[in-house]
DNA sequence: CTTGCTCCTCTAGCGACCAGAGCATCTAGG
DNA sequence: CCTAGATGCTCTGGTCGCTAGAGGAGCAAG
């Protein structure tokens, strides 16, 4: 016998899936769920006898947890936890009611700064006479070592780290920036 | 002599700086300087007989502008091409201006999936009864498959990339993320 | 001469994956 | 039964823009 469910027995789970179609099922990507994983979001999962990962539902309903924590910009320490919360249905929800809150009050300040950067984008673009690179505004503006908008004091501290990416991938072909 | 500039010739450049003070100086911590030494964003520098760097004024520039360009949110590529550009004044500055114009919409699409992204979260935070998690609305909506605003389809391509970090650095004590 | 600071090079690590090599296994068709 | 092609496996190394730390050398003041 090749399969987990038996041939005679009724299958108690319907159809393990294998790591392709898991990834179809769940729109993350074969390498990411593997990844998922590695680091222990998703537990070491079944295996047939060949070696390959089997996925049944709950699984799938693990990984489509996972990619819309990820999608709303849940790191996965945030997401660790937050699955940790959802097997126990019993505890109070005051800790992810405080990860969701965490993470809006950085969406929203991340939303603030980015609004500032468009207001200084959008006046360098504007005062770009499309003559040539001597009195254009682009390259002015950033040579300027006077104040902006942000950077103020000597970029002490915006509230902004280096690693902070807010939304992540799922898009597939894409491997440019943004 | 241990000094570059002469001491009996008057000075022909008013005092370059080691590392450090130029650190000071520009906002770029010590690590941040050589590392854009080593990429080519900042030429090989004039070291003293000790091996030590020596930033003149024109360095000190160069190194604002980068810096002021990185708050910008530009990638290290583009602001390859805005510091030769900058060095050639006499050349059209449509090139900077397509750069600047594509920055200027990637901020745009990034906020406005940020507002999305914002809005999703603060329903699941407003629907969220304080019970416990049996009930609790934020992790009911991440286990939710069903569709919520973003990622309507199986999340083909919301023009977000991986590697997409808006806001750099230059915060110094601030290592976790955001 | 010593103390303590700055500087040097080099290597390794962060987060959240993606790409590819080299091999094993499965499945459908002939 | 055999084979071709798809799919799976593990492992290594790369992405971006830095940051941290080891281990050593230079340098200014006391």
């Amino acid at each position: 016998m090749s399969r987990l469910s038996s041939d005679f027995l009724p299958d108690p789970v319907p159809d393990p899936l294998p790591i392709g179609a898991a990834a179809r099922a769940s729109g993350v990507k074969v390498p990411t769920i593997r990844f998922y994983e590695e680091i222990g979001l998703m537990p070491a999962l079944p295996r047939t006898e060949g070696n390959r990962r089997l996925y049944s539902a709950t699984h799938l309903q693990r990984l489509a947890f996972i990619r819309h924590a990820r999608e709303l910009g849940f790191d996965i320490e945030a997401i660790r936890t937050l699955l940790t919360l959802q097997d126990r249905p019993e505890q109070s929800c005051a800790a992810s009611d405080e990860i969701a809150s965490a993470r809006l009050i950085e969406v929203r300040s991340r939303i603030a700064a980015l609004r500032a950067l468009e207001a200084e984008l959008q006046r360098m673009v504007d005062g770009c006479a499309h003559g040539h690179v001597a009195q254009c505004r682009v390259i002015e503006t950033l040579s300027d070592h006077g104040q902006c908008q942000f950077h103020n004091g000597q970029g002490e501290n915006l509230g902004i780290g280096r690693n902070s990416s807010d939304l992540p991938s799922f898009s597939g072909t894409m491997t440019q920036r943004f």
